[in-house]
DNA sequence: CGATTTGTTGAGGAATATCAAACTTGGTGG
DNA sequence: CCACCAAGTTTGATATTCCTCAACAAATCG
């Protein structure tokens, strides 16, 4: 057996069920932090980030408030094989979303097209779950930052990343505290590997570089 | 939102396509240490654990090894969605599994069994998957160690519970350093909160407390 | 423009990794 | 039965990393 890197880009948006979504989701605007199912209750809505961001995450007894995924323009969230959410979904900015309740997906699309899209989106929630653990478990908190802007460049087409979530969202992800994000943002601005216009956009200088340092 | 605790049990076995695998499933053994199958390979096989135990994880170009998950008789593994293993597997100590081909169980029990063993299998890894990240972000050592003897103990209807694997794929299940696992272990047992007969074998002494230590 | 939130920087301390050594355990052969 | 060995585990001393607490700067909003 082959030692390998296995730093395969964050799985894709599912594409086909897309159109679906499109055609018959109704639009709904959510504000910055406004919440848009909380953990618990029934899951009869299927969403599509239309614009803005998403993130899932759970809150704890002990106050952490672990985040479990972002989403993106393109991305689907909200299906879940469970009745109920396991997480709950806030916007991270003003967000557009295309909403469709699953029966209206089945109405249209039929039961194979529903269970299609619970398929991929359980292929790709299993993938980026996995992936979020292979970039925390044993990885130093440098590692940590520079995967995370890696896997955002990734998904890029424009030079010129934006962040769609802020420090305390970042920290949450990563299981690290704002602090030593910053601090860690500033190291890598230092060493020329990114380079920061203002804390919400960023370039990557060296990508090569930033791999290295995020594979460990 | 109400915040509550998540410790929800690990997922047990599915249950259902037991039957199936243990009709036509062949047996096969698997000696401690040897590998199962190996990450990129076809995913052709499912596996039933019979006897034994197994574990998936990766080989990192770092030397790391992270681990994915550990699977007690009773488990299903082995079955992708994908066509090749996104990980690898190995037997934790001699092991005797059900094994049988996709297509022996379409055969046997049609296209929709195997469906719907997908899907309770991926169902399944999700869940442990995220309760596997729920165990370590942002969580202490000790927390983490706590958790784990908890999850066995959780899954154990004997008081007196068996450690299937060793210091160092409980190190790196957990994102701790042997020596660092071995510590807490000392630790939690000279709080009178677990006794460990030898290091493969311990009681839970005080669960409450445990429980406590591990929720934060 | 002040007020509030968000982000950065610094000093000190706690937790964990690293390195090294001693100790158990289980097996093998005298 | 005991000596010996190898593998796994525990313990100790030290170094490093990251968190905590605190102050400050910058951006955002009314």
């Amino acid at each position: 057996m082959l030692a390998q890197s296995l730093a395969h880009p964050r799985a894709p948006a599912v594409s086909r069920p897309d159109g679906l979504l499109n055609r018959i989701g109704v639009r709904m605007a959510f504000a910055k932090d406004e919440e848009i199912y909380g953990q618990g209750e029934a899951a009869n809505l299927v969403y599509l980030v239309a614009t803005g961001a998403v993130r899932t995450s759970r809150f704890l007894s002990d106050g952490r408030r672990p985040i479990n995924d972002f989403y993106y323009p393109g991305d689907i969230f909200g299906l879940e094989a469970e009745s109920e959410h396991t997480l709950s979904a806030e916007a991270l900015s003003d967000s557009l979303l295309l909403v469709a309740s699953r029966s209206a997906l089945v109405a249209a699309g039929g039961e194979q097209a529903l269970q299609a899209m619970l398929r991929d989106t359980m292929v790709r929630d299993l993938q980026n779950t996995r992936e979020h653990l292979m970039l925390l478990v044993g990885k130093t908190a440098r590692q940590r930052v520079s995967g995370f802007l890696l896997s955002l460049a990734e998904r890029s087409s424009d030079p010129m990343i934006e962040l769609a979530m802020g420090r305390q969202d970042m920290a949450d992800y990563l299981g690290l505290t704002i602090e030593t994000v910053s601090r860690m943002i500033t190291d890598l601005q230092n060493s020329s590997l990114v380079e920061f216009r203002n804390c919400r956009h960023f370039l990557v200088c060296d990508r090569r570089a930033l791999a290295n340092i995020a594979a460990g």
